[in-house]
DNA sequence: TTAATCCTTAGAGTTAACTCTAGGTCAATA
DNA sequence: TATTGACCTAGAGTTAACTCTAAGGATTAA
């Protein structure tokens, strides 16, 4: 079965060695099994556990609440139903997420509005007189 | 005209009076008035400024670029383009924050499913051979 | 055989964004 | 009048998540 080293696996999720071993400090990796002397070899098993990391962490978890689910899966069967619970939690965390940027892109193309407006009359005082600011943003 | 003092704002956007004071320290805002004695009075406008911010902040963006926005505001029409550029940038931004949440959103979706069909079963073995991992996420 | 290049660990250093403490001022109340 | 409680600053401390350094081991290439 092939095998990578810690910097292909750095090189193939875009991280740098040195977050990978920060990881493995963390617990986040027990699964990686080691050569004799004691270098890490990562199967394709591990670097799909180690996308579930990423897309964890892309939506803002914490390592130590990550670990929890790593430790919940060496565990096994006994701790599905957290895990399911997990995962049905952080769908709800992004789907306010999702909710939220959408909400601040609404400001923000306000924004671009207003200054292309700006823009074309040169000057923001176009806006004066309105409850958008000049002098604060 | 009414005024706020900072343990009023604090509560009306959700932040310490220690974050707004490290707010003022580095830089974002400027237009904040004092009380001769020294005591900050925050107008309505100063409040709706610090949205401005609060919104900034949500999408991810570094207090320093924040503070260069609010300088070129205290700069006057001349930083105009740069800070249309700058919104349209982090319009760019937080498309791409949604796009990337959405994604993730259909992994953890997937996880769901996965766990809710182990749960059904009592165990993880049912996704075995499958490219679903077991002992690893 | 020696140099380069990978790997390892322990532990120190960095950065951002707070968060708090100490010591002080000022205005209102008991 | 004294105490309470809000405000202030400077600066120290905290936390998360890296990021790097030092010192050393194994493998390959000249």
């Amino acid at each position: 079965m092939k095998t990578y080293t810690i910097s292909e696996v750095a090189k193939e999720l875009n991280l740098t060695v040195y977050t990978l071993r920060y990881y493995d400090k963390e617990g986040l990796m027990p699964f990686v099994e080691r050569t004799p002397n004691g270098t890490r070899q990562f199967k394709e098993s591990d670097i799909d556990a180690l996308k579930i990391i990423e897309c964890l962490k892309s939506t803002a978890m914490p390592i130590k609440e990550i670990k929890n689910f790593i430790d919940w899966c060496s565990e096994g069967d006994s701790t599905l139903q957290q895990r399911y619970d997990m995962f049905m939690d952080r769908k709800a965390i992004v789907e306010a997420q999702i909710e939220e940027l959408k909400k601040q892109m609404e400001v923000i193309e306000h924004k671009c509005l207003y200054y292309k407006t700006a823009l074309e009359t040169g000057t923001e005082a176009i806006h004066k007189d309105n409850k958008m600011a000049i002098s604060t943003p």
